[in-house]
RNA sequence: GCCGAAGUGGCGGAAUGGUAGACGCGACGGUCUCAAAAACCGUUGGGGGCAACCCUGUGCCGGUUCGACUCCGGCCUUCGGCACCA
């Protein structure tokens, strides 16, 4: 591995302790949340994993420190709610039994299994009667019950639309899930089908979506990502007339944020997947238009995304009529618009407009400036011109207004000729729920030939899964050739109809999966709402960043929804977000091929779970993640010795009373358990860990010395403990048991600090001349600016640099024991 | 290309605008040992000086300030996100 390094040998038994201490705990159920506790709550919520198998390094990383937060924030006297589960539907399970024979349950549950030991190994707080598995139909007849409610609402619908299909995977998969045109699991090319496919229409909360102010503390970073991934912009369609092709539609519409453009149109451009390319396309053009419209559905998203690619494009012979200024434009077709954005149709303005400027310029077609550029000479442009500072000109009765006063009135003009309107569109499409695979909860609708598309009514809930699907490497769900899953009768009429055999994206159970907890086998609804409303919403959330766009808005958008349908009143799932970093092996991401895959349990079984937790908390800042060293988890392991002999060392050799460190230890320790716990209380593990090792830095000589008395010392020593509980839960719990505490150091409260004991006596007292450090003296803490000054200008050191120079000024700073000596 | 974050010893990293490098790792020297490991003690940014000390140093260039790792402006690099969204 990484640096070759003998490990260090421990004082104690860890394999011993850690099984010992966790038996014991789960014997007396300590870890057991009771709803009706007095005492204020605090939901401290991890993201549940998916039961892939077993826990690695990255799930410690996530896990053993917002464990130790959670055990913090109980030591501070708040009754803490956190729970576990498992994410268990997935691909995986299916891949494996596909592969393997063995049935997706049988795989999940057997790696849940394996898991939940090895959860045990880590001493974590979870409160495991609240399990929740999202596989079982307890869990997900819930999904199906939020899909009724939503379909009556109009929020679920079934609609025909190019869907992003993984050939890996084979299903499709929604535009949160597509990375750089590739599928985000399997990294396969993903090609565009056009499906019958369900929809959630998240869309609809898009603006509130866009709205924060309900969250407490969300890192930056995750809301600008996501109010980037929703992408509001506000414009203006404007349709251009057609009517003179004799078609039923009379006009063409389409959508800008650069209205003030019009009359810069010298064509328009159609999205080849408009409906209209083919009956607008005259007899001339028909063959290059098609084997067009054909090139550009067979391009793969990464051809059709990629910017280096050339601008193409291919007139369509017909024209359309620009009602502004009476113009006739050609009517093109071309891969850069998208059918699926705005109207899939664009006004070509290629003097404002890089890639309509590119195209223009290929096919040479008239590029006209509308907004003149500040200063410009009148001569053609070397590039669209994109400024917002410039001037009407060549605009009719616009001419001459500033650029945003034309907008505006344009958009006016245009509005009130019924030619447009004022509208906001999204880059966020609608959620895509559909997944044409086995493992995952059945979508609760149904098909009656004579009743069309019919939901599952609530009281047949759950519809479930059937056991003895087939597992075949035929690229087709098993549900689809399930005969006894099929084929059931119309609520409606009674006749034959056939089940949807699609199932749910497996986001839809991580989107309420926060509320269930509460109540996790709550038979008659998806959560008790008297207990959602006593524990959510979540106080603080943690988990991977990699979620910032998918869960966690799918999860805002549920939460939302649920407030709507009035089961609770809050529209946040999550107050707080913490996003830790990712541990590296050798600075590269872990993977099975790469071979780096560090395995927690071989360090467990050697060194404890708490050396294990230590380490990954100690490594750097939480949100930053860090490089696994072997040689670096040997100094947490040295220190847990450290720490063992200070609290086990004999303390009869110890005065009883009035030992001269006596004053020093106990500002130490105050200032201890102040740092501590101010840098706990913000996932400062590193430090606060630095800080305790700083006081077992000061015991020890301390305790050799014998200049420490007893009583101090024993407090000194239990405040360690305390402090050290959260983290290292199972050697603080024994060596509490050693030092002669009742059990458990897990029921106490936190070491409160006191300022005044933490306050130093006496303080260095630096000199600065003209910015640079030439003087410390050791000063009364409290020293006053008088004496402060006076004693630093009458340091020989700074008087050599002030003797024969004109002293322009003196500047004492109180709380930083500083005087700074300007000379000329 | 756009948006965001970050650049500090050999390494991971500390520093409300106020003593840069806490704490840990590694390395070097020592104690113990027949020897080694472990453990313990000491040294450890660079340069100079016998020494007291001095110079220099937080990606680069400038600015604000008595004082800048920290604030401002402009670059460079790395990482993350978005990427024809009209």
């Amino acid at each position: 591995m990484a640096t070759p390094s003998r490990p260090a040998r421990l004082r104690y038994d860890p394999a011993a302790i850690d099984a010992k201490w966790q038996q014991r705990w789960a014997d007396d159920r300590v870890y057991h949340v009771d709803d009706d506790d007095p005492r204020p709550k605090w939901y401290a919520l991890t993201m549940y994993p998916y039961p892939s198998g077993d826990l690695h390094i990255g799930h410690w990383y996530a896990m053993a420190p917002s464990d130790a937060h959670a055990r913090f924030m109980r030591m501070r006297g708040y009754n803490v709610l956190h729970p576990m589960g498992f994410d268990a539907f997935g691909l995986p399970a299916e891949n494996a039994a596909i592969k393997r024979g063995i049935h997706p349950y049988a795989w999940t549950m057997d790696n849940m299994e394996r898991m939940r030991a090895q959860f045990r190994s880590m001493g974590c707080v979870y409160d495991w009667d609240r399990e929740i598995v999202t596989c079982l139909p307890e869990y997900y007849r819930w999904n199906q019950w939020f899909f009724l409610k939503m379909y009556e609402k109009g929020l679920a619908y079934r609609a025909s639309a190019p869907v992003n299909w993984c050939p890996t995977c084979q299903t499709v998969l929604a535009n949160e899930q597509v990375i750089d045109g590739r599928c985000e699991r399997t990294g396969d090319t993903v090609v565009r089908r056009e499906m019958e496919q369900w929809f959630f229409k998240i869309t609809a909360y898009a603006d509130e979506l866009l709205d924060f102010s309900g969250v407490l503390d969300w890192p930056e970073r995750i809301k600008t990502m996501q109010t980037n991934w929703i992408g509001r912009s506000e414009g203006v369609t404007v349709s251009f007339d057609i009517s003179h092709l004799g078609l039923e539609e009379q006009q063409i519409s389409t959508f800008t944020t650069r209205i003030d453009t019009v009359f810069g149109v010298t064509f328009l451009v159609l999205a080849p997947e408009h409906p209209l390319v083919a009956r607008i396309t005259t007899g001339d053009r028909r063959p290059e238009v098609e084997a067009y419209v054909q090139a550009a559905s067979e391009a793969s998203e990464i051809d059709r995304l990629s910017t280096e690619r050339e601008r193409t494009g291919v007139f369509t012979g017909a024209y359309a009529l620009n009602r502004l200024n009476g113009d006739r434009v050609p009517i093109w077709t071309a891969d850069y618009v998208l059918s699926t954005y705005g109207t899939g149709a664009v006004m070509g303005v290629p003097a404002h407009d890089q890639r309509d400027f590119e195209l223009a310029g290929k096919f040479g077609l008239e590029i006209r400036v509308v907004v003149a550029p500040p200063g410009w000479d009148g001569e053609p442009l070397s590039e669209a011109y994109l400024g917002r500072d410039g001037s009407q000109v060549s605009s009719g009765r616009f001419d001459g207004m500033a650029n945003a006063e034309g907008y505006e009135a344009i958009a006016e003009h245009i509005a009130a000729q019924g030619w447009g309107e004022r509208k906001v569109t999204y880059r966020m499409r609608d959620w895509l729920i559909s997944r044409q695979r086995y493992w995952g909860t059945p979508i609760p609708v149904l098909y009656c030939d004579d009743c069309g598309t019919q939901p599952v009514p609530e009281d047949q809930l759950p519809v479930v899964l059937p056991e003895d699907a087939e597992f075949k490497p035929t690229g087709e769900s098993p549900l689809k050739q399930h005969a006894g899953f099929l084929n059931t009768t119309c609520p409606q009429c009674g006749g034959p109809a056939t089940r949807e055999s699609d199932t749910m994206d497996t986001f839809v159970d991580s989107s309420w999966y926060f509320l269930r907890y509460v109540s996790p086998h709550e038979g008659s609804s998806p959560f008790d709402q008297a207990k959602a409303k006593l524990w959510n919403p979540v106080d603080q959330y943690t988990g991977g960043a990699e979620h910032a766009v998918m869960h966690l808005l799918y999860a805002r958008f549920f939460t939302k929804m649920i407030r709507d349908l009035g089961l609770i009143d809050f529209g946040e799932p999550f107050l707080r977000l913490f996003n830790q970093g990712t541990v590296l092996s050798e600075h590269m991401k872990m993977s099975k091929s790469r071979g780096n895959v560090v395995a927690p349990d071989a360090y467990v079984s050697e060194l404890g779970a708490d050396v294990v937790r230590l380490y990954l908390m100690f490594m750097g800042p939480w949100e930053g993640g860090g490089d696994w060293s072997d040689a670096g988890i040997n100094g947490l392991a040295r220190w847990m010795n450290r720490v063992w002999d200070l609290a086990t060392s004999p303390t009869d050799g110890l005065p009883s009373h009035d030992g001269p460190a006596d004053r020093d230890m106990t500002r130490r320790m105050h200032q201890t358990i102040r740092r501590v716990i101010t840098d706990l209380e913000r996932f400062k593990y590193n430090t606060a860990l630095s800080a305790m090792m700083e006081l077992t830095n000061e015991m020890a000589p301390a305790s050799e010395a014998r200049s420490v008395s007893q009583p101090v010392w024993a407090e000194t020593v239990r405040s360690l403990l305390l402090l050290l509980a959260p983290l290292a839960p199972h050697v603080a719990e024994e060596l509490w048991e050693r030092t002669g505490n009742p059990y458990s150091i897990h029921a106490q409260p936190l070491p409160a600090w006191d300022d005044a004991l933490a306050a130093a006596e006496e303080a260095t007292l630096v000199v600065q001349v003209n910015g640079k450090v030439r003087e410390r003296i050791t000063v009364p803490a409290d020293i006053s600016e008088a004496d402060a000054k006076e004693q630093a200008l009458a340091s020989e050191r700074v008087r050599a640099y002030t003797d024969g120079h004109e002293v322009s000024r003196v500047v004492f700073v109180p709380g930083r024991h500083l005087v700074s000596v300007v000379v000329k």
